[in-house]
DNA sequence: CATGAATGAGTCTTCATTCAT
DNA sequence: AATGAATGAAGACTCATTCAT
């Protein structure tokens, strides 16, 4: 179970800092998604590394610093993939972008287990821990506004009416949480595939002529 | 702060035990929703619940049954409440039950913050604790399978072609989901009445004999 | 080794919370003289006191605070031996209050082996805690004056010339406080007997109306 | 704050054994000062220093043994002064020799904080580590028995009656211990000029042939 | 029933020590 | 000889659970 990539037990190999950090955030993702925030301590991270007890606090402050990080990461690299579907210039008209994005929201790297159970570890605790809603937050402004922006621009060019961009944001936005969510929580019932077709024909259905139903 | 509820302060009355197990649990969804799951304790619940800390055990097993108990008691309600808008005879026509759902699903009384808190702070940790897991899977296919039905006949009254019962069962659990949790998260840039939109308008969409857009 | 008191080991009777405190301040009072400051540990103090180690951070909120609490307490007890015979009436003219003083310095209940502990370890602490510097300044500020005005009162009575007050003060201070770490640190060939006749021989140089040599 | 003396960052001369010895000692003296003993780590101590952390092992077997041999140092140090003055010859007479050790007791050389705060820290840890322990005493023992022997020859020479060599010596000794304390801990009321008055003010009270009170 | 002081296992955190480079 | 990343034992602190009152 534990990952020890190339660090073979009892040898101890010094690594680049941001090597070992990436390690240990991408242990604390497994951990959370093995045995839940309330779980996940010190040494079930550690472990999962397949690292010492002490490596957490050499390299991240506290536990507390580590979880930060680890929701900062996953945060970013969401972002990250959004924003250069969006401004990168691999995809230029309006349609490619919209399926660029719902493509990326249901694409396998996205839809990772490890990477689903942070997004709702981290929900759970944003109201008591301001830390966390801040990250939450920048990020979902940032992108709701990029969403609101790219489905005016549907709504524009279709000429759709009775049809407000923003709810179509916050629609598909609560779609796509909503469906990660429910691939977390009853996978058994439930797959990417599935999750495609309804994400697709939301808004196949807002954007008939940029999204087609199948495809 | 503290909801000492009908427990005068130095009035060490004796209450029946239902009462008591149901001023914890209460307090448990308080606490989880100010403090997070992980910030919950023993002591901030009885706390909450104005009482000493030795009460919860005396009512519960464990912290690990309250907090089952608690997960349940929200999830019956919330089933007994969709139950008995399809069952009880109080809606009769398909359109009517539709609305019904969707009118429940965004009540005041549903949206309730520490409700909202406690759905999420469980599906965060439901992976690793199969008690969770039962209890949710439980609910959900109930849910799921009723809503099926419901739809599958909407479907078969509307003919409306190229609908798939199952997926629009999913999809609009998936998006009730999301708006919950959006609800939860960022409750400032958000509210019932644009979730109460945003799925209207999914239902609308599906159904458009059945649910209209204005209302 | 351990004081246990009225706590039969295995039994577990709760006792007021001021009597748990003072356990507890004494316990650590014991455990600084036989292992040192360093060597104190929450593990050492509790289990000095016959108790469980959870109860130290019931009764004071941390390690540090219990230790503070401690030089607090051996300050006060001190400083208000002091005051008392200063100012309680019981001591009416000023060679009374003099060697009332004394005694007092040098009593064995000033002397017990870890109330000079407590003060030793503290000083080697107090210019990097300035917690324990502001404690112990308070008490010096407060003693110093006192003694300033006796020894005042003494010059003036007897019409010692060549002599200053402050500098007699802090010369007796600092005698007592090196014989208290001497009586400490090399008790085996030093002992309560030799340092009363060191320090009744300095004020007795200084008063020679007032303190007598032999008594 | 780091004191790198001649060793340039970047620079990873190879120094002299004994040279890199004694900066690690002064750095743990410093440290000392700074932070307390208990707040003096390997850390602390090589950072001073601007070390690696590594090296303070390379050099002494422990931390332990680098505590151990500073105390060592500081006491070898002081003793050596001392029997440098009485052994020497650059002093021939008795009152030669008492002036000098007073004059030395109460130098800058040795009122330095971070060697006064080495005497307290270890003072305070005596009881409970008998290699401090035994350090401390050899010197006193020798310390003080050369203090009685010129004492005594005073005491001959000047014809003092009712005068105890011993006592004497144990007093002073005391009271050079205490001024140290009192310098140390109490810095802003108190200075090397008053303690020197009434160091000397002692002396010369119990030799007034040999030492004068003005000078 | 109810209380809350007491317990002690479980966690986070620190830090002396090791060792590959 | 020197470095500093890595280790893991030891210590502070939390908190579910117990139980005398």
């Amino acid at each position: 179970m534990a990952i020890e990539s190339d660090n073979k037990p009892g040898t101890r190999r010094a690594l680049p800092k941001e090597v070992r950090r990436k390690q240990l955030i991408q242990a604390t993702m497994d951990s959370i998604a093995e045995n839940g925030l309330s779980g996940t301590t010190m040494a079930t991270v550690t472990q999962k590394a397949g690292l010492s007890m002490g490596i957490a606090n050499l390299h991240f402050e506290s536990k507390e610093k580590m979880l930060t990080e680890t929701l900062q990461y996953v945060t970013d690299e969401y972002s990250n993939g959004q924003m250069d579907i969006l401004t990168s210039g691999k995809y230029i008209t309006v349609a490619e972008k919209i399926q660029a994005i719902l493509a990326f929201d249901l694409s396998p790297k996205v839809l990772q287990k490890s990477k689903l159970a942070v997004w709702v570890a981290f929900w759970g605790e944003a109201k008591a821990r301001p830390t966390y809603q801040k990250i939450r937050t920048l990020a979902d402004i940032q992108s709701e506004s990029a969403f609101r922006e790219l489905f005016q621009a549907a709504i524009d060019e279709g000429g759709y009416v009775n049809t407000d961009a923003d709810l179509l944001a916050r629609g598909y936005t609560a779609l796509v949480d909503g469906l990660w969510l429910d691939l977390l929580v009853a996978p058994k019932q439930f797959n990417r595939k599935k999750a495609m077709k309804i994400a697709r024909h939301y808004l196949a259905t807002a954007f008939p002529k940029h999204i087609q139903l199948d495809s």
